[in-house]
RNA sequence: GGCCCGGUGGUUCAGUUGGUUAGAACGCCGCCCUGUCACGGCGGAGGUCGUGGGUUCGAGUCCCAUCCGGGUCGCCA
């Protein structure tokens, strides 16, 4: 039933047609979306990732056999129109590009019929993405998705033109590397000559970008899939393309000031948002401290403020006990929502338990200025007076208050700041409030591992200010690291590296490494850095995550092109699946039955 | 691995304390219609209620297990 295009040749894309194309000839191909059959007239919408176009079928215009196609035109046929472009007699319509214009067609050639689709090709889909994502394909003609998947090819475009116009090279590494089981869990390639021997897939670039440093390019970039053997999130793809770069003979500001310049030409010709220069920074301990968080979200405020001083001597034992442990009295002030029913508290009461918090205290200033407080036996009543001016609050507010160790408070307070905002409303997509969070620790401790571990990695430089203190109080030494954070989503982070035989020793030692255990991993780079290693520094976005926010998608699912599932599986093509007996005999492979029984 | 949410014609949903033949909208199929564009009119088809057990006179509804998806915590140098 499909017909040929030959002799056929588009003309243009379907909204490309405008009213200067009146009284021309040309030919369209694309995707029938709607077919209006009024028995002697047939309207037909036709799509392509332009958009759609009218097409009018009248008998005495493209003869019999082609209006007789025309009646059998169904939603998704793939067609060829050939026709006259003219204004409509009928009513402009006021939705399409083209709503003034329409294609009188002369002939019609089905290229390809379509069997009913098993959801309905629109924008704003409503089918459940299980469904979209076994028929990708389909998903992605959508308008929607056709537009993040052509703005996300802008923006790698783009990417390209500044870094090459400020001087950077684009080279690709490879993704057969070495596995190095510091960070996240890596993906495993079986090697086929080294029977038992793996390759890792990259979980970023990292030591080949160093080592490109040490050959002299001084300023390199690559869009770089990488991979994370990690579980999925919203945000999160176990694989997902960087924007990696990196850059010799500079320092920290010469690596925030190229990206801030980028950043702004991107927001400006994607988004038509100015990026005001320089942008905020702030470091992590001022992060931390403002707003219980490395990523902080700086659409609003709600700051955190640290009222430790002020309950010190009163005899409510939650929170006599945090401090007496080390820990912080902390708390945020729900501006105006004194008024906020017990239901709703007590929600956000099991919302701060999900971070760790044992409970949550409240205190709301009623409108005559009295208390209504869940602590309130607990205390003097001039104890709550102070808690209450501590935070400037005024009548109609509600204070939330959490005692406990400083991660658990920060991460506590962090996360019901947030909460808060989304219910009350603040976050609006289109505002694009961008941070760098500066000198992150370096090291942090790993209750798990029972070490200091790399909070970035282990090529990170400390601040040379703070090298004396790393014998004795690791946790303490600042790094030369900073993340880009916008809209309190880590779009990218980076970090001056070492670049001294000494330093980098020093920070294996500190991390636990023996000197054989270094060599065998990271050998070959430590024998790079002894042949005149340049100072370098770079710095790695993850572009889906700047796609997905300069769109406005709610996951990153929406940027990709054929993503994976919460599992890690693709539902499209089944992957991952069993393979050959005979495929794995060549690996030198066995699995190992999984035993039910044995758990 | 933990917790939470969801799965009912093709799609999105409703389905009461367990009780007639499981409904609606859109879509689909057929006929009609020369200015529609959320086209319209008439008629029609289409459901193992994710799967497997169990309780019950009776299960879409209650219980157990399991599969598939989503969110989140752990995890993500």
């Amino acid at each position: 039933m499909a017909e040929s295009m030959a002799g056929l040749k588009r003309s243009c894309r379907c909204t490309e047609v405008t009213e200067a194309n009146i009284g021309q000839e040309l030919t369209l191909m694309g995707w029938v979306q709607k077919s209006r059959n009024k028995g002697g007239i047939i309207f037909t919408d036709l799509r392509d990732r332009s958009g759609i176009i009218q097409i009018i079928f009248e008998e005495s215009d493209c003869g019999t056999e082609s209006f007789e196609k025309a009646e059998r035109l169904r939603s998704e046929f793939a067609v060829a129109v050939t026709g006259v472009v003219e204004k409509r007699s009928g009513a402009a319509n006021p939705n399409l590009k083209t709503g003034t214009i329409e294609v009188r067609a002369k002939a019609l050639r089905i290229l390809s019929e379509s069997e009913v689709p098993p959801f309905p090709i629109e924008e704003n889909s409503r089918t459940r993405e299980e469904l979209r994502l076994k028929y990708r394909y389909l998903d992605l003609r959508r308008p929607d998705l056709q537009r993040n998947i052509m703005t996300r090819s802008r923006v790698a475009t783009m990417v390209r033109q500044f870094l090459a116009d400020e001087g950077f090279l684009e080279i690709e590494t490879p993704t057969l590397i070495k596995s190095t089981p510091e960070g996240a869990r890596d993906y495993l390639v079986p090697s086929r000559v080294h029977p038992g021997s793996f390759y890792a897939l990259p979980q970023s670039p990292q030591l080949l970008k160093q080592l490109l440093m040490c050959s002299g390019f001084d300023r390199y970039f690559q869009l770089a899939r990488c991979y994370r053997d990690e579980d999925l999130r919203a945000d999160r793809q176990p694989e997902f393309t960087q924007i990696d770069m990196e850059l010799s003979f500079v320092d920290v500001d010469d690596v925030l000031d190229v990206n801030e310049r980028m950043l702004k030409k991107l927001f400006k010709e994607i988004c038509d948002f100015d990026v005001q220069l320089p942008i905020q920074r702030m470091t992590w301990r001022e992060a931390m401290d403002r707003f219980g968080s490395d990523k902080p979200d700086m659409r609003f405020g709600m700051e955190l403020k640290n009222v430790s001083d002020v309950v010190k001597d009163c005899e409510f034992v939650v929170f006599k006990s945090a401090l007496e442990a080390g820990g912080s009295v902390r708390a945020i002030n729900a501006e105006g929502q004194a008024g906020m029913p017990r239901k709703k508290i007590d929600a956000l009461v099991e919302f701060a338990k999900g971070f760790g918090a044992k409970g949550l205290a409240y205190l709301a200033v009623n409108a005559d200025g009295t208390y209504k407080c869940s602590f309130g036996k607990f205390m003097k009543p001039e104890e709550l007076d102070a808690l209450v001016a501590a935070m400037d609050a005024k009548p109609g507010d509600l204070l939330f208050f959490a005692a406990d160790k400083d991660k658990v408070v920060f991460d506590v307070l962090g996360n019901l700041r947030l909460e808060l905002a989304r219910q009350l409303d603040l976050l609006k997509k289109d505002d694009f409030k961008f941070l760098w969070v500066t000198e992150f620790p370096l090291l942090e401790y790993s209750e798990e591992e029972g070490r200091y571990v790399a909070m970035h990695h282990p090529f990170t430089m400390p601040m040379e200010e703070d090298l004396p203190l790393i014998d004795t109080d690791p946790g303490a030494v600042r790094a030369k690291a900073y993340d880009i954070v916008l809209n309190g989503t880590e779009l990218g982070g980076g970090s001056v590296r070492i670049h001294q035989a000494d330093v980098q020793e020093k920070m294996f030692e500190v991390l636990g490494f023996t000197k054989e255990r270094a060599e065998d991993q990271f050998g070959f780079l430590l024998e790079a850095f002894k042949y005149g290693v340049p100072p370098h520094a770079g710095l790695a976005y993850g572009l889906d995550r700047v796609v997905m926010l300069m769109v406005g998608a709610d996951s990153i699912r929406d940027v990709i092109a054929f993503p994976k599932v919460k599992d890690a599986s693709c539902m499209l093509m089944e992957a991952p699946s069993e393979v050959d007996k005979k495929q794995l005999d060549e690996l030198g492979i066995a699995v190992v039955a999984q035993d039910p029984a044995a758990e």
